[in-house]
DNA sequence: TCCCTCCATCGACGTCGGTCGATGTACCTT
DNA sequence: AAGGTACATCGACCGACGTCGATGGAGGGA
């Protein structure tokens, strides 16, 4: 966990997984998106905060229903804001987090356009 | 890895990440799909496959553009197979493997209609 | 000022997973 | 039958990661 500033959240401009063969550091940044998700705390906890009432919540709100310890969700909270998936915004003694607008689908446009039959 | 016969990949079928907190057991299905393109090796692997001549291509013709052991090449595209994304056909002495129609499609659909805005 | 709440970070632990060389197995050729 | 090729599996190593309790630090209320 080096602390980037927040890498362009799988910026892979051109081509999807069909139209070219990857390139090793393109693969390396797209599987940095997908191992964001690739934990089923973490998809449960993005599915909570996208599902909460204005499509934020504090980490208070949502620790309870994923059935984990706080530290444990802060820390997949971090991972999600740093893949580009979710941001954070401080609020008084709050912090509140929400998902980045047209995140996933870009993540969803990266897999699509695949097997065109 | 319990030889799992095939389970339907992400076959998460009412709403998406967004519409409805998931459940623990859905979150697990989905993030097994993830899981699998978690790994920079497997999103190369299937981006080869996908970019080959006829949409499939055997183990050796993707092992020396990946830059990978054999064993660990097979071992990937299991992963990938189980994970219902790749799938495997014997002929002869070589396996070919195609992407499955529609696999990235399906799990396109889930992380879309989230993030309305 | 004191205390309580909310959250991030730390340090540690156990497990999972990517990788390899070696070996096993099926198939094809001669 | 004997050898070679293509692939899967095995066993082992080791780093990555999910999880927790404990600690730290910032805010707000009485």
């Amino acid at each position: 966990m080096t602390s980037s500033p927040l890498p362009s959240p799988t910026s892979a401009c051109g081509g999807t997984l069909a139209s070219t063969p990857l390139e090793r550091e393109e693969a390396v940044e797209l599987s940095r998106t997908f191992k964001a998700l690739a934990d089923p705390s973490r998809v449960r906890l993005l599915s909570l905060v996208a599902a909460h009432e204005g499509g934020e919540a504090c980490v208070c709100d949502i620790t309870g229903p994923v059935g984990l310890s706080q530290a444990t969700v802060s820390h997949h909270l971090k991972v999600l804001v740093e893949a580009g998936l979710l941001s954070r915004e401080q609020r008084g003694t709050w912090a509140f987090y929400s998902v980045v607008p047209g995140a996933l689908d870009r993540v969803a446009d990266l897999l699509r356009a695949t097997t065109p039959a």
